[in-house]
DNA sequence: CTATAACACCTAAGAGTTTTATGTATCTTT
DNA sequence: AAAGATACATAAAACTCTTAGGTGTTATAG
């Protein structure tokens, strides 16, 4: 598990991405996704993410649709064409930004540093 | 400039890499680094710089020395023993993170996902 | 020579996101 | 029958950063 403070900020841009790839997906399955993907290192807990699933949809970027397995609920969430759009901005900006603190943190040394 | 959201969580870890590569730096010198290193794309503000600061040396990361220059005081922070073993671990962590993060967001796709 | 910008420090209120804690309920496995 | 997984949700508290002030010095441009 990687320490709280290096997830802030990047929910919005993993919903999104995650959403953008798969056309519908309810939140829990999100948490599990992300979980698969990066190996148990990061547990998106439902205190963040729903709220946050709740702005996306608030905003316009996510549609919803309710559907329901026997009994119980779940909620799919899709991009809207907004959402799309945000998604590959954010995707996009996250990726300069990584690129950005490479340079400042000195990672990828040249060849003449070491 | 990058949205607020991505800085966040990672003032620290900047604050102490540099630390680790130029032995005593200033304030205001830091947000100069910062904002040459990242091309003008990250401003550090000094509202969030400070109290940074400030923390780092409460926690005994940092140790200060005072120097003025005419009459004009500048503060110079320097990483303790702790401190520097600290900036090599989040730099690590932080450079973990950065490769999970490419796995969520599929950035380098393979050869045969395009 | 004086006004503006740059240098250099600082704090505090507010905004925003996430954690922690809690609640409800269904379904599956032991 | 209990425990754990599935599935949603909210609210208080913690944490970080932004915004918006404040103080004072030095250099530069008009």
């Amino acid at each position: 598990m990687y320490s709280k403070e290096l997830l802030k900020g990047t929910l919005q841009t993993i919903i999104l991405k995650l959403l953008a790839e798969n056309d519908r997906m309810y939140g829990y399955e999100i948490t599990q996704k992300v979980k698969d993907l990066s190996d148990g290192k990061i547990n998106l807990t439902e205190g963040a993410l729903y709220p946050a699933l709740h702005k996306l949809e608030a905003t316009g970027l996510l549609s919803t649709e309710k559907v329901y397995i026997g009994k119980r609920v779940r909620k799919y969430y899709s991009l809207t064409v907004t959402g799309a759009d945000t998604a590959t901005n954010k995707v996009t900006e996250f990726s300069n930004f990584m690129e950005t603190m490479k340079i400042i943190l000195n990672l990828e040394p040249k060849m003449n540093d070491l």
